[in-house]
This record gives C-alpha cells, sequence and structure tokens, in this order.
RNA sequence: GCGCCUCUAGCUCAACGGUAGAGCAGCGGGCUUUUAACCCGUUGGUUCAGGGUUCGAAACCCUGGGGGCGCACCA
C-alpha cells in the first residue's frame, strides 16, 4: 500500500517534471539583469555573447529539450579510446561503439562536415560529424553548439584521411550550455591573477595548470603509499588550538561563540601527534593544512599542507633515511625517474643527500669557528661583518642561523640535510648526544628553499618545561613568534614518550619541487588573493 | 610595510601626446577529411578608478585600487 502510494506518486511527480520544464523555465531570471540596453547597439561583446549563448538555452526548453539534463551514460574515458584504438591507420572505420563525454575545446566547420574536438580529465579527442550520418536537424543542432559546451557523444571509432583518431558521430547530446565564453584557444590565460581568481577557467585552458595539480595529487598519494608500507597510521588531529604550538609562527585567530572564547587556527601538527605517541600509537602521520599568519611570497601561502610523521624508538638517523625514501619515492610516482633538474643541475634523488652541519657551514663562510658556545659579543661581532641582522634579544645560536640564511641558504641546491641546529632555536628537539649547545635536528634544504624538518624529539618532562619557559619569556619581551608552556603536552610527557624521531614536510614544496615550477601559487589550486571587486 | 614593474574588447596583444586597432571568440555567407581549419563580410571599448598638465591623454604627472617581482617578514 504503502509502497504502492510511493511510487505512483513518484511516477506521477517525474511525469509532471517531465512535461512541465515551464515551471523551471519560470523560476529561472533567464535575461540577462541588464537586458534593457538590449535595444542600444552598444554594450559589451560580452554581453551579447551571454545573451546569445542564453537565448540558446531558452530556445532548447521551448522545444522541450533540457539544456541542463542530470546524467550520462559513459562507455570510456577519452584516454581510454586512445589506449583501444591509438595504432588505427589512416582512412580506417571501425564498427566499435562508444560512449564519450566531454567539452568542446575546438570546433572546426567545413560545411556538411564538422570537426569538433572535445577534451575530458584524460584526454582530448576529435569528432567527425557528418551531416549525412546525423541527419539535417541534429547537424543543425549540433552547429549550434557553442565552445565550451558540454556534450555526451555515441559514435564509433575511426581515423581521418590525415589519421586523426575521431570519433564517428552518430548523436550528441548536450549535457551542459556554457554561457560565458572560454578563454583564447590557442593562448588559454597568461593573467596570473586571472588564473588564480578564476581557477577554474585556467585548468579548463591550461594543460600545465592541470599537470602540476596532477603532480600534486602523486605527491601526496605516494607519501601515502610509502607510510603505509613503513607501518605508519593516518591520523586527524584538530585545527583549533587553545594555544597555537609546535612552531615559530603568528598563528591566525578566531573565535568559538558558544564557548565564548578566542581559538587560534594551528600552525603545526607537531604537539598532537606527540601525545598520540604518548599514547602508544608508536608510528603516526598526518597530512594536513596548517596557517601562519605571515607575508604572502612565491614560496608561502598563508595556508599550506604539512606532512608531518612520529617514529616510536627511532632517532633523527631514521627519520632522515625515511625523507630520503618519501621524497625519491614520490619523484619516481609522478615524473618516472629520480633524476631531476634544478638549477640546470641534474640531481639524483636516489643519491645519499649530503649533510651539512650549521656551524661548520657558517664557519666556513666567515673564516673563523662559530659556535653557540661562543662568546656573545664575539657572535654578534661577526654577523655585524657580514650583514646579518639580529636583536638585542637573541642569543648566539639565534644570531648563527641568522648567519647561516644569510651566507649559506642559497648555495644549496641538491636536497641537503642540514643539521646541528642550536638549542635556543629548537625547544622540541633533544640535545645532541655529543654537543649540548646544538640539537639532533635537521631541515632539508632544496633550490635555496627549506623543504622539511626532523630531529630526535625531546621527550624529557622537566627539560622541556625549561624549554617552554624560555619560550614564554621571549614571547613576553616582544617576540609574537614565540610559544607558551604547553601544560597538558607537559603532562603528556610525564606520562613518559618513548624515544621518538619526528618529521615535517611542506608537502606544496615538494609538489613544487618535482612539478618544476617556482611559485606556491602554481600548486596551490586556490592561494589566498584580496577579494575581487565585482 | 618599502622599492621596481604592470593593468587597453570575453581572451591574447598593438597603438610617437594627434580618428583606439589586430588575431581569436561571436554574428552573416561559402566549403564533406579539418588539425589554432580556411576564405569573404561584420558586431563588440567606462583604455582599472578619480583628479591634474595640455588645443588634444590609453600614453605625461598625482592619488587610490588589483596583480607580479625583489626586499622585509617567515626555525
Amino acid at each position: 500500500m504503502l509502497t504502492s502510494l510511493r511510487s505512483a506518486g513518484r511516477t506521477e511527480g517525474g511525469a509532471r517534471r517531465d512535461g512541465g520544464y515551464g515551471l523551471v523555465f519560470v523560476s529561472e531570471p533567464t535575461t540577462p539583469p541588464d537586458d534593457p540596453d538590449a535595444a542600444t547597439p552598444s554594450g559589451s561583446g560580452l554581453t551579447a555573447e551571454k545573451r546569445r549563448r542564453q537565448g540558446r538555452v531558452d530556445e532548447l526548453r521551448e522545444r522541450g529539450a533540457n539544456p541542463y539534463p542530470y546524467r550520462f551514460d559513459r562507455s570510456h574515458a577519452l584516454a581510454e579510446v586512445r589506449s583501444a584504438h591509438g595504432g588505427l591507420e589512416a582512412g580506417t572505420e571501425t564498427d566499435a561503439e562508444v560512449s564519450v563525454a566531454g567539452r568542446i575545446m575546438l570546433k572546426r566547420d567545413t560545411g556538411k562536415l564538422i570537426f569538433a574536438t572535445i577534451q575530458d580529465r584524460t584526454d582530448r579527442i576529435q569528432l567527425f560529424i557528418s551531416k549525412a550520418v546525423v541527419g539535417d536537424d541534429a547537424f543543425d543542432d549540433i552547429k549550434q553548439l557553442d565552445i565550451g559546451d558540454w556534450v555526451g557523444v555515441h559514435g564509433t571509432v575511426m581515423t581521418t584521411r590525415a589519421g586523426e583518431l575521431s570519433v564517428k558521430t552518430d548523436r550528441v547530446e548536450l549535457l551542459s550550455k556554457a554561457i560565458r565564453p572560454l578563454p583564447d584557444k590557442w593562448h588559454g590565460l597568461t593573467d596570473t591573477d586571472t588564473r588564480f581568481r578564476q581557477r577554474y577557467a585556467d585548468l579548463i585552458v591550461n594543460e600545465e595548470a592541470r599537470r602540476a595539480f596532477h603532480i600534486r595529487h602523486e605527491v601526496i598519494s605516494s607519501f601515502r603509499r610509502t607510510l603505509a608500507a613503513e607501518g605508519f597510521i593516518e591520523v586527524e588531529t584538530p585545527v583549533l588550538h587553545v594555544e597555537a604550538g609546535g612552531a615559530h609562527a603568528r598563528p591566525f585567530g578566531t573565535h568559538h561563540h558558544a564557548l565564548g572564547m578566542p581559538l587560534y587556527l594551528r600552525i603545526a601538527l607537531e604537539l598532537h601527534l606527540k601525545r598520540l605517541i604518548v599514547g602508544g600509537m608508536e608510528r603516526v602521520y598526518e597530512i594536513g593544512r596548517v596557517f601562519r599568519n605571515e607575508g604572502i611570497s612565491t614560496r608561502h601561502n598563508p595556508e599550506f599542507t604539512m606532512m608531518e610523521l612520529y617514529q616510536a624508538f627511532a632517532d633523527w638517523t631514521d627519520v632522515m633515511a625515511i625523507t630520503e625514501r618519501l621524497i625519491t619515492q614520490a619523484a619516481r610516482d609522478t615524473v618516472g625517474t629520480t633524476v631531476i633538474e634544478i638549477r640546470g643541475q641534474q640531481v639524483d634523488l636516489a643519491e645519499p643527500w649530503p649533510r651539512l652541519a650549521m656551524c661548520d657551514a657558517v664557519s666556513e663562510r666567515v673564516g673563523t669557528t662559530v659556535h653557540p658556545s661562543n662568546d656573545l659579543d664575539d657572535v654578534r661581532a661577526i654577523a655585524d661583518r657580514h650583514g646579518a641582522k639580529y636583536e638585542p634579544s637573541w642569543g648566539a645560536g639565534r644570531i648563527i642561523e641568522s648567519l647561516f640564511e644569510q651566507l649559506c641558504e642559497d648555495d644549496i641546491v641538491r636536497p641537503t640535510f642540514v643539521t646541528g641546529h642550536p638549542v635556543e632555536i629548537s625547544p622540541l628537539a633533544r640535545v645532541d648526544r655529543d654537543d649540548p649547545f646544538v640539537t639532533e635536528r635537521f631541515e632539508i634544504f632544496c633550490d635555496s628553499r627549506e623543504l622539511g624538518n626532523g630531529y630526535s624529539e625531546l621527550n624529557d618532562p622537566v627539560e622541556q618545561r625549561a624549554r617552554f619557559e624560555d619560550e614564554q619569556a621571549a614571547k613576553e619581551a616582544g617576540d609574537a613568534e614565540r610559544g607558551t608552556v604547553d601544560e597538558d603536552y607537559l603532562r603528556a610527557l610525564e606520562y613518559g614518550m618513548p624515544p621518538t624521531g619526528g618529521l615535517g614536510i611542506g608537502m606544496d614544496r615538494v609538489a613544487m619541487l618535482l612539478a618544476g615550477v617556482d611559485s606556491i601559487r602554481e600548486v596551490v589550486l586556490f592561494p589566498t588573493l584580496r577579494p575581487e571587486q565585482f
């Protein structure tokens, strides 16, 4: 009873909807808001173009056709058609029937024959549309299709006399009418602002853009496979933090209304993941967005994607090894080789990455031994001599880092582990077992950019408290990027964290490296921009 | 935040301080094997905005806006 009622109702409703496009038609604005100046001969080309295309939509509806149908059954992606029939000789017709779908990118109309190039996410393919095959009425309709329209096509596979693989079209269904014209078919979009704001248009017309995002996807997917194979568990930890810790960076602030309290967007994944190591999860990782309230540049977007992993019973040497494996494998999976070109140099990522102690690198450049144990005034004098900037509150360790950035960073081309960061700038890293002034820490530098950061994790709760207190003192002295004492994290450490190695990698930067692009905006789909004025 | 560069038709680009143009897209016509199809004809402009200099400004100057690059910022 219920069932029959329901199905009867559905049939009735369906029938009403099929025969009643007028309902939809009436409720939709079918003329542009600036229609009043339709009478005037002037007006922008875009307005006229959109009006013409919308007019076509209205016309189709009046005929009872739906310019925006609900679905289409596709038998093959375009790349599948090509791989199955790519070897056909010129001038071959087959009886292989296919149903394909895509966006019309090009149209060549020779009178009674139309060649159209459609594009899906896998490939492009040519449609061979003959008036004699589809019939006069259908041919007229196909002529009315615009570049940018989505179509579904039924036909058979053939090659033209020139050898172009094509679908000899029996029937074309309009799947979605494009009201707005596509950018230039040859040049695409070049204005970077427009490319980033209208990423949808960029992706339609610029293959390079599609390629970069495909590489980004492959990098992340490769990381997940490598980590799964090594026994890591993927987790998700909070984005909203009461106090943003785990890195030196200014956070974004927000507010929770029901709790009536300020919250901060995370600047790192570190502290929550290490709580999970305390909890006994042993090998965990997270790939997630972090937010830093800093300047925007070719290397920095305010929100970016970090991969952090933590491995119990491991130290920094294990973590350096897994770093090499992750990035080398990602190169194989994305570009098919471990040999990539960086600044004109051929670099084989499969070779062991050089290790460079920060103090050694600086010492060599300044011609005298520099170490965080040096007298502060001596280190300041060296910094002054080499134009490295520092604040009065900085200790020798932090000034050495400044010297490194000033003198050494730019020279690093191939991936390099820069090791032995001073304790002062590494509040969560464990002191080097052979040198109490530096930590068992490394940063991965490549093409002068920092790709990641790892260390033997500090797990002594008493020492961690002392380091946090130093951070808080620096923050209270006016350094907004320094941290605070995270009592809950200290409580976790008091339960005992096993010896642990940790790693953080900037996924956007790895994607940049492997995609061979020099701006982070080429691998972030919707980079942060000022709002557009409409 | 500072410096330099940039903004012209839907898109890609021209235009000495002197009538705002081309190609693509669109529209009309022709063409049954094209390849950014081609051929003929044609519509389309708040030259980012606002001021100023000038007989005359897309251009020169000022202010503002968007964007890019560099610096600063950024373990």
